[in-house]
DNA sequence: TAATGGCGAGAACCGCGGTTCTCAAGGCGG
DNA sequence: CCGCCTTGAGAACCGCGGTTCTCGCCATTA
């Protein structure tokens, strides 16, 4: 099942999609990266929305892990549920930070890749489950209210540091992401 | 300076864009809609990015204004600024709804389009305007700080329901915005 | 050694869509 | 009436990029 060949092309063509833009990366670039010929390219993947899926996919999985390494070691819950925003803050932060990928994915696929809708619908799902799994560790009452509040928070400040290049976002989303648990404590 | 010919081409392609997408929506499409020749879209728009940065303009000025008219007639200062997420959970459940212009556009223009990014920023610093002006009449302290939170929640919320199809978003946010102003007054 | 079959490299195909060009019809001044 | 300029309708141009095809190389094997 694992063909290394295949992970290999997805890890290039993630890295790829994500530092420049799904739009501008065309399958030639994804070639000349990855090394792959184009034939082999199509053989493992019939499309390059197939391609991209794959890649959300695979971003899905590494950003979750992610998440979760970044609030493995907080002990306190409250702390715990908040690590999600920080984890954002970080990455805000961070020299080659571009946006969001499933953003760009989903305005460019549209309704024209279900494949497309369906992973950054997977995604989104994911991380509002992440979310509302923390909040249950801290007792709170209205726990799936309460997550559904953060996932709002946690996509808010996604999409603001995305469209706006507003690197205190994850802040803002934090702060209110604070208030919100102890009103609810 | 107001040629009714632009006027007329702005609301059709403007129209054009937010039901079908940027993408899908070609400038012969824009040309039988509107009924004006290529040869006059192209003196009067210069690229297709020029004609869509014009709608996005168009398009925050009415949204903007939609959601005035929506809060002008509350009294109650926190259910004035309670009043966006109220037009947003409006907006969401309309038959029509097909997800936020500006994240469409600026997925699929991307850095490519200097003046497509600029008009998405524009609206969304608008955006975060007009809720702290809100939050400022509620007598709040930190009322840049709570501003720019509403703002989160109010972007999280578009962004759930343009990827997920999420109706209920703009209730999660809605809530979240009432706590926010509660424990903040 | 010679047939063969997989495989890599890149050309070729094809439709699409932004942009530009052609041309004819019609109004208007002389 | 005649030339001229505007303007509308649509064809044509052009590059791009997803997808497919060709061809020659090399390894394997009888």
């Amino acid at each position: 099942m694992s063909d290394p060949v295949r992970d290999h092309v997805v890890a290039v063509a993630d890295e790829l999609f994500y530092t420049h833009g799904v739009h501008v990366v065309t399958m030639r670039r994804v070639r000349d990266t990855a090394r792959v010929p184009l034939k082999r390219l199509y053989e493992i993947f019939p499309s390059k929305d197939v391609l991209l899926a794959a890649c959300l996919t695979r971003r899905d999985l590494t950003a979750r892990a992610a998440i979760r390494q970044r609030i493995d070691a907080i002990e306190d819950p409250v702390a715990k549920a908040l690590g999600p925003f920080d984890f954002l803050d970080d990455w805000f932060r961070q020299p080659g930070f571009h946006g969001c990928v499933f953003a760009g994915a989903f305005g460019e696929a549209g309704a024209a890749a279900p494949i497309v809708v369906t992973a950054v619908r997977t995604h989104k799902q994911a991380l509002r489950e992440l979310l509302t799994e923390l909040v249950a560790k801290t007792g709170i009452r209205d726990v799936d209210a309460v997550g559904a509040q953060l996932a709002v928070l946690f996509d808010g400040a996604m999409a603001i540091a995305t469209f706006t290049g507003d690197t205190d976002a994850a802040l803002h989303a934090r702060r209110a992401a604070q208030a919100l648990l102890d009103t609810a404590a």
